[in-house]
DNA sequence: TTGATTACCATGATTTCCCATGGCATCCCT
DNA sequence: AGGGATGCCATGGGAAATCATGGTAATCAA
């Protein structure tokens, strides 16, 4: 297996047609997360882009997109929490797939929403990873909210203290 | 299989008639639940529209239809529960066949009851989708009930904490 | 017959597919 | 170490297929 996680940050162009590249690193990483994939095709990918309170793009494999609707089946069918997450992954969402370029297709509705005019940033976040334009991306990426548990000073490395299980 | 779950949301012209294409994406899956279906045939669909507490339209594959017959079948046949669940889905519900050019008749009676003028939203919801008035998907997406275990702020994705069954 | 339903045909717009190019990095040969 | 040659990667454009939608004709039911 090659790798599993996503995992860097890169910048790609958006065509007319909302076509962009996917990191070459990202696209090994949705194949592998795609049950039907076969060697020569081409991986699918989950997109959610969830209400207006999201402003990227949360990027996923199948696999993973799957493990969140076996949770969701598992909540009480009416209960607001699985209407809201049944509304963010199922409706708010749309899955497709690599093409022979290794591209992915971005309908215009998607690239609107997040505000794409012609780059997008690719964002790893190991189980997932994300898309934003660039402007957003660099706007948000300075002002963290000021949570009480928080502080955007500190190297976040050190929240890795303690607690170790001991693995490979 | 190429798509096993109704998922993304789109918005269709209803004509005079009532006929309102199918998202192509979710004609796929129909097709993939119909046990009958074969190539170049026009898959089935199951239409539930239930009492007057619905405003929507849900709507399945056959597969999903029989495991909802299969699961009232084994319940008491006189209770309650059973009757309520066998009107709604059997009594209040219709099944109809998407047309060779992909497209669903809603008969005017649904269209009046769910109050669709012109256009429709389909919403996919995993295992079904739903057929909503685009004025009334307005509506009710965005207001969501004040509960109180439920805060309408937080993104979704909390949900989703915890208690992994891990995996694959 | 008349209103409604179903089948058939037509068309513009979008989306997908296929081919082409330039850049960068790596490999290899001498 | 030079200097191709090779191959993957990012990006672009045009052709072809699909999709959404509208209209008209045929069929059916009452």
């Amino acid at each position: 297996m090659s790798q599993q996680w996503f995992i860097g940050e890169s910048h790609h162009k958006v065509d007319t047609k909302g076509r962009v590249s996917i990191p070459a690193a990202f696209r090994k990483v949705l194949a592998a997360g795609d049950p039907e994939f076969s060697e020569g095709a081409n991986p699918q990918v989950v997109v959610v882009y969830g209400d207006a309170r999201r402003d990227y793009l949360e990027c996923m494999t199948i696999k993973a997109m799957n493990k969140i609707q076996r949770k969701m089946l598992k909540m009480p069918p009416a209960s607001p929490q699985r209407r809201a997450l049944q509304k963010m992954y199922s409706t708010q969402a749309l899955v497709t797939s690599v093409d022979e370029t290794g591209r992915l297709v971005l309908p215009a509705k998607l690239r609107n929403k997040i505000g794409i005019s012609n780059e997008a940033v690719f964002a790893g976040t190991g189980e997932n990873f994300q898309i934003w334009s660039t402007e957003t991306y660099e706007i948000e990426n300075g002002l963290v909210t000021g949570d009480d548990d928080f502080d955007p000073d500190l190297d976040p490395s050190h929240y890795l203290f303690g607690d170790d299980e001991d693995e490979e």
